[in-house]
DNA sequence: TATGATAATGCAATCGATTACGATAATAAA
DNA sequence: TTTATTATCGTAATCGATTGCATTATCATA
């Protein structure tokens, strides 16, 4: 296994000292050409590349961020993914992911790993039964920079959030303005600051148009999974709940949704229409078509990326933190009507 | 800002040297009971954490590996990061990822960043368009590993590959043994091995069961894109081509297909069957379901990280590439008739 | 010729941690 | 009392690169 080759290797080649390759690589003015030209012939043939480690403890920067966030195998957050790699790709930074895969623990060793691995700083969307912010608290004190994306946190830092309540309202009154008047919402996880704020939407959606509103409307189903979904509508069915339109909390839950409705002879969107969030790439192929509320993932990564990078190259000791509500979009398609 | 506490800071402190600081918190028997209780204490108080950084430097191991993939919005590669940080976590590595949105230029580059950074390792699936690999040899020249996967490269090195051609043999020889004898495949971009590797499994299944085949039977298209699969399933059928059967090189391709299918009140699967590949996330959502070759892409991360960490780990200066294929599954849906 | 200015390069500290080796002191053995 | 032994800790080199400062050589000027 050949060794990496190193400035002290060129510099025993050419039988001069190490400063000078350092010096003479970056075309330093001090260096005569004829040095500088040397130096720069054999590095090339040796193919040497600049230890990034050795550049990074000399400068205290690492030109790299770290990405936490609670799933990989998740559309939304694979575009947010796909955000943040571009603007941090075109700005000369490397990305660190982990995956706390909605665990509180692991997204404590990942914070600590982050932090060793001396990151420039910290993107950060927080497992759901995330409760205490310690660890985040304890990176800020060491002078990183976090800035949190997607989930709200009761953290004094930079955060790009998607305006939950909104969707959740502008969904409601979509249903509502199409006709259907006994809605029913399939909520996500209690404690959920984005899925509360939704169902805050829904509400409130109610209340401003005029149409009656009580608490055995909202079903909650705590993970994205369709099965469970088509589970709590056709038992909801079968009960006899009567309802004519389903504001599902995202679209697999929809899906779940419009499964069982189809399951049960019950036509959508005539019978009951179906409003689902986050516009998954699926929701185009399904028939019929899901309408839903769309959040731009790549937007929020690039804006949250954009941030960090502001705020690691202020020179600022103290960084007044931003607050970013990304606007959401209705999307309408076929299992609603459009009057 | 504060500054990370450093071995000096400690030493300073407990006015000893920074050896002792260090021998006393990893417990050497060296160093005296009270000092190292007193070491571990302070160390305790003022959080330090020691720096990844100087220790990478010092012992020519980052505990990091790189991925490099051609895009992360997609089902199948989300799950094989997933696997690949699943393994690299539970043994103590971070990964960084590079995207190279299928550019061959952004590949080398991100070769370069991830050697600059001296990952230990490499997991690469390489860009649609590579067709030089001087990128890649040169890292193995310095002695990096390097696992591909998915995608087959010509490089001596280990590759985890899905059996492409078993799933395309049966994806065919399922339709064909269904009933249906007149099929048409749309196929992946050429130039592509893997998709290749599918075509040839399409033909050699008409070729075994002795269904006639010829070339006009395969439609290109280019790229993951259900419009334009769409558009190619329209084209044809106003065409006047005739067939009862697809095999679509991808799921959204056949998405694709089944939705020109539906707008041209041809039923499925009684009329045209059809099968996909991939198994993403949509494909028992569709109505109705689509039949699919399932590729284990976690199975597959895990495993390329398994073997890429033995190679990391082994002694050895000259290790013996390995090639593992792994077998893909058919998943029976509506879109295909079981008999 | 001596001196100052300038150009070109080397020396050594530094980033934060590890570790081979040497040094000191205390204790035990002779 | 002297020597050997051990326990404990410090010194300094090292990883690879950068950079302030010193040094040398060269040339021009007085």
């Amino acid at each position: 296994m050949k060794q990496a080759v190193t400035l002290k290797d060129l510099a025993r080649e050419l039988n001069i000292a190490t400063s000078t390759v350092s010096r003479a690589l970056k075309g330093s003015p001090e260096i005569s050409a004829i040095t500088r030209a040397r130096v720069q012939k054999l590095a090339k043939e040796l193919n040497y590349e600049p230890n990034a480690l050795a550049l990074s403890l000399r400068h205290s920067k690492t030109n790299t961020i770290g990405v936490i966030l609670p799933e990989l195998v998740h559309f939304f957050f694979s575009t947010v993914i796909s955000g943040i790699e571009d603007i941090a790709y075109s700005r000369g930074y490397n990305i660190i992911i982990c995956q706390s895969n909605e665990s509180i623990d692991r997204e404590i060793l990942d914070t600590k790993a982050l932090f060793n691995h001396r990151v420039d700083g910290i993107l950060a969307c927080v497992s759901r039964n995330t409760s205490v912010y310690d660890h985040f608290i304890a990176i800020q004190d060491k002078g990183i920079p976090i800035v949190f994306f997607d989930r709200d946190v009761p953290i004094d830092a930079s955060k790009i959030l998607s305006n939950d309540f909104e969707g959740g309202y502008n969904a409601t009154k979509h249903l509502i303005e199409s006709g259907k008047t006994n809605l029913i919402h399939l909520s996500g996880p209690e404690g959920l600051m984005l899925s509360e704020q939704r169902t805050r939407g829904f509400v409130q959606a109610h209340q401003d148009l005029g149409i009656p509103f009580n608490k055995e409307k909202i079903l909650r189903c705590g993970d994205e999974d369709a099965q469970e979904n088509f589970k709590i509508i056709q038992n909801a069915l079968q009960k006899g709940m009567k309802f004519d339109g389903i504001f599902a909390v995202n679209d697999i839950a929809a899906v779940g949704a419009l499964q069982a409705l189809q399951a049960a002879q019950i036509s959508v969107p005539q019978e009951v229409a179906i409003i689902g969030y986050s516009d998954w790439q699926f929701s185009s192929f399904i028939s019929p078509t899901l309408t839903t509320i769309r959040q731009n993932g790549n937007e929020m990564g690039r804006k949250a990326a954009e941030l960090l990078l502001e705020e690691i190259h202020s020179k600022d000791t103290f960084i007044e933190p931003k607050s970013i509500t990304l606007p959401t979009e209705i999307i309408l398609r076929g299992t609603t009507l459009n009057k």
